[in-house]
DNA sequence: GCGCAAATTCAAAGCGCTTTGAGTTTGCTA
DNA sequence: TAGCAAACTCAAAGCGCTTTGAATTTGCGC
């Protein structure tokens, strides 16, 4: 039997305002009197009811999140992991959930029907395409929100948390330059997908300083999939000139660019080098493939952690958080990384 | 602005009581002032605040959800799917999800935890193992659940939602054995797992039943990502005396096994056959298989919606849901199943 | 020691719903 | 037409918290 408010008032010999605004930090309270409350809190194992502060409050204490059930994105792996890092600071302030499925063209609705149902106090989005319209939307609902990733286009002011996909694959582009590759190519997210259009300009840019040029046949778009990255990948082996070094977008198309490489009597980092980025999925450790993989790593979860507590925070109006975020992924240089050389291009050319 | 009961009810000239009486559906109101007020519900859009009933029922209308952050579950497609129906479902009834990530060490903890912080009114359990302990801890908890699968052995009155897996593979077992395969190999899932463990059993059961026997070196049990598939068809097909046909416990394994198989210079259906038991997912639709897949179909989105409105239901003591579930698999055949001749073994003995 | 502002604390009024216990009608029976 | 049960309807009391507006203390300058 749970201890509320009024007992622990009663316990202490106080009203329920000052034992609540003592819990609640204002600052009209004895600090003594505070200790004294913050003890009781300890010892009876007070929880503050939280049906009767979103009755009180009128906030919700809840998110809402609307996940997407278009093919390769609701069931998608990235899509978990960054749920669970959500999910997890979520739990630690009591915070609910409200999941959302939602084709893509019911999506403006469904976004509207959730502002006003007023069961959530933010909202969250991801899977930020060019020109996304969604953002205008949620601008204009009057309700908090943060978005994971950046369209490109469009208005520039919101609230986002972003990795700087640009600058990732250009470092990682501008290590296999250095290391003397020219032919580089890309196995990337989907075309109309933001984060995989800077990760292509960051490939360019890197490119272009070096004089050289991107070779659109090395490129390409798909679902990131093990599977696809194993058909992109043969079919650039199948090229007259083949590239000595490859990008993937995901450790799951890697896995694939990898498969085919070896079937191509091939080795990773000395005939053919590979770079992935790493979202840090538990199934897919960049370090325990057979050639440990050179990665431009950025945690999804943390990123989906990170969110949540921005969200959570500008609920409560606790904690200042910078609006618009950008980190930097690290790249870590293991074994699928080395120089191009000429013996690796001439055996490469046997095959 | 929107309405509140109060409000409604002065609107209709009647009392709070008989307005909320109404719309929970009590006997005691006369019909004519239910339809009155059902129907002044639909013009002024009427929604009863969740915060409210919440803190005057007692209940928390939502779901607990205990996330496995395991490697290979918690970011599993399949989990992503289920979670779908699930949200899909409770969304209809405005229920909430506290979704709690939780390494397999601490579930037991977590779910204490949440049973006991009135957050939650009923919880969800899924990846069944054999002898699986946590339903005995559920059972404990005086907590409404339902499970999705079965365990293996320990208590049998639990309520839960399966398919019956040994059925769906004794069938397509027993259709290769129709069509002549005598050698037959199964991907499984991973061995722990009660699923995985009563596809074995069909699939055994229906080789006895023909007086044949499962050669265990056919047997695969992993983690069911495409690559699995393609590596354990890989080493199945470097026996000495390789399976005529295929049994897989995923469409992403049977993926990776089409592919080796047509690395190999075989042709699926024709050279090989093969099965799989598909759980309806957006982005493996086995009749988009280069040669359509024959499955043993049961939608894992239907089945967490399913749950969700079993659960729903249990909490607001509406509808009678059976408690225990067993829903028979599709078996529908495609091109990739065809009679094993001996044309065919002869060309595959040439590989 | 007095008076006043600042520092604390408090009682009470909601938040919007459910539900108890009591009051009103209605429909029949006698 | 009185009388009574059945059928409806209602006023009011919570649920556990926040917050307003007022009351009480405390601290200081004179």
């Amino acid at each position: 039997m749970p201890v509320n408010l009024k007992q622990l008032a009663e316990l202490l010999g106080l009203s329920q305002t000052t034992v609540s605004r003592a819990l609640n930090g204002y600052p009209e309270v004895n600090a003594k009197t505070r200790q004294r409350v913050l003890k009781a809190v300890r010892e009876t194992g007070y929880r503050p009811n939280r049906a009767a502060q979103r009755l009180a409050t009128g906030k919700a204490y809840s998110i809402g999140l609307v996940m997407p059930i278009a093919s390769g994105i609701g069931s998608d792996i990235h899509f978990g992991e960054f749920l669970a890092g959500l999910a997890e600071e979520a739990v630690k302030h009591d915070f609910h959930f409200v999941l959302n499925p939602s084709a893509p063209e019911d999506e403006e609705a469904t976004f509207r029907r959730l502002a006003a149902s007023g069961n959530v106090d933010a909202l969250f989005l991801a899977h930020m395409r060019a020109n996304d319209p969604r953002i205008a939307i949620l601008k204009s609902l009057s309700i908090p929100f943060v978005v994971h990733g950046r369209s490109i286009g469009g208005p520039k002011d919101y609230p986002f948390l972003d990795i700087d996909n640009t600058a990732a694959f250009y470092d990682a582009t501008r290590l296999l330059i250095q290391l003397g590759h020219r032919r580089i190519a890309l196995i990337n997210g989907q075309e109309h997908l933001a984060f995989a259009i800077r990760r292509k300009k960051g490939v360019t840019r890197a490119l272009k300083e070096w004089g050289l040029d991107l070779d659109e046949t090395l490129v390409h778009h798909s679902v990131m999939t093990d599977e696809y990255g194993y058909r992109s990948m043969q079919r650039f082996l199948k090229q007259p000139d083949p590239p000595t070094a490859v990008l993937c977008s995901s450790t799951a198309l890697a896995l694939g660019a990898v498969r085919a490489i070896n079937q191509a009597g091939l080795t990773v980092g000395t005939d053919i080098s590979i770079i992935a980025h790493d979202d840090v999925l538990p199934m897919l450790k960049p370090e325990n493939f057979s050639v440990p993989l050179t990665t431009t790593r950025s945690s999804l979860r943390a990123a989906g952690a990170r969110v949540a507590s921005r969200l959570i925070g500008g609920i409560l109006d606790r904690g200042a958080y910078p609006d618009q975020e950008l980190w930097r992924a690290e790249l870590i240089v293991r074994a699928s990384t080395g120089p191009a050389s000429v013996k690796n291009i001439n055996s490469r050319k046997r095959v």
